[in-house]
DNA sequence: GCCAACGTTGGC
DNA sequence: GCCAACGTTGGC
């Protein structure tokens, strides 16, 4: 029996790696690298699939927000960058061996016309108990209901778009 | 730049 | 196995 499609948000910093990164990427595809807490871990190895939704967050800079969806294309397997030395999230523990991290492949959805500040978030009944808006949360791979991810696609295509540019 | 929240480390 | 110290994350 086929399993239910999950959904997922995925944290980065824009300035090491935006949803513009991932739009430019080979295929608009990429290994979600880096990844250095256990929880965070598990559900990367344990729990996500293809075919799984993905919200994709932009943390710090002016304004954190939702900024698009991606999908899950690889489950998951070894981070090597972990053995890599001179990589920024370098773990002398980890090796080919006992590789410890893990990440999956994500390929490039949707970018959203307008991001979706955090602040419009919190005032948004349905998302009331997203693990996102709890203070403190750090988690940069969190579980997303399926009725969190659809009331944030439906928030995106409802706000109305900026001037863009004509061609 | 501040600081709350949280994970990790290491002494005991 | 406890817990204080420390480092990191990330909103504000």
């Amino acid at each position: 029996m086929a399993r239910a499609r999950r959904f997922w948000l995925l944290k980065t910093e824009p300035e090491s790696f935006s949803i513009h990164d991932l739009a430019a990427s080979p295929n608009q595809t990429t290994c979600w690298s880096g990844v250095r807490n256990y929880q965070a871990r598990n559900f990367l190895r344990d729990d996500m699939k293809p075919g799984d939704g993905v919200l994709y967050y932009h943390s710090g800079g002016d304004q954190p927000a939702i900024v698009g969806t991606a999908v899950v294309v690889r489950e998951g397997y070894a981070d090597d960058t972990a053995w890599r030395k001179n990589d920024h999230h370098y773990d002398p523990k980890a090796s080919p061996e006992n590789p410890i991290w893990q990440m999956v492949d994500i390929r490039l959805e949707e970018i959203f016309d307008a991001p979706l500040p955090l602040e419009t978030l919190r005032g948004v009944q349905a998302l009331e108990k997203m693990e996102l808006l709890r203070r403190g949360s750090r988690l940069s791979v969190q579980p997303v209901s399926k009725a969190e991810y659809e009331a944030v696609l439906k928030l995106a295509h409802a706000t109305p778009k900026k001037n863009r540019s004509k061609k």
